[in-house]
DNA sequence: CCTACTGTATTGGTTTACTAATACAATAGG
DNA sequence: CCTATTGTATTAGTAAACCAATACAGTAGG
């Protein structure tokens, strides 16, 4: 689960952390309440500096996935696949937003991208 | 067109020139054959140095929206507006797979991101 | 209490992206 | 030709991101 990170990787080390543990909260492997390893104990599992971890866990706690509670430890939030689902909409219209702005900057249309989406996704979309 | 661009803005000033040549271009307001200013006049027209204008052009050239000859100026390119289905449909599937990597990071769902992606676009997606 | 554990805060070094400055090379046109 | 205009190349400075190091502060449990 938390075994290993790639230092050569053109994504920080904080974000491979923090993407693990957001994908395993997501995913229901981390249920809410559980703690996670201290910053001490994952930093030296990983080979990392303890403040790589700490910004992990802060970007994390940032999107309410954890709550870090000083002197007890970091803890996984009730959030998690419950999130309210405004809150998933909003950001998933953020997101597609941010998208279609790249997509115009390439020369791409909407129409484009709904047809790349369609194919990406498959049956899901229905 | 070329008329001003933000210093203090997060995206780079070379990716604010680029990215409204770009979509001049897949506009058609720049047609193909036609010449781009020179290096030196856009940047003094904007208030920048040349080789921020340079390093714009430079990927407009990458991505084939224009072409660059020393001594002669920068033109726009056949392709633009006009270009390969193929290679339109292939980056834009990339743009979306990256879209969803993202999104799983966020923990949202496919059906989340298809979601606010019929919300974004509204009827233009049919 | 007090000790061993938790997260917190501040600081610094390294790298990378961005912008600028300056000198170079090719083309067009008189 | 030769001069003015075009893009090219190299170098440098500035700012930000990233990671590490160290000292600080709160909590739990014996």
């Amino acid at each position: 689960m938390f075994s290993e990170v790639d230092p050569r990787s053109p994504t920080p080390l904080y974000d491979q952390i923090a993407s693990r543990i957001r994908i395993a909260i997501a995913a229901g492997d981390l249920v809410p309440g559980r703690s996670l390893p201290s910053v001490r104990h994952l930093a030296s599992r990983l080979r990392v500096n303890p403040a790589t971890v700490v910004q992990a866990y802060r970007a994390l706690a940032a999107d309410g996935f954890v709550e870090m509670r000083q002197g007890s430890g970091t803890f996984v939030c009730e959030v998690g696949t419950g999130r309210k689902e405004s809150e998933r909409s909003a950001q998933a219209r953020q997101l597609v937003r941010g998208l279609l702005s790249e997509a115009a900057r390439r020369g791409l249309s909407a129409g484009d991208v709904a047809a790349a989406f369609r194919a990406e996704l498959g049956s899901e979309v229905e």
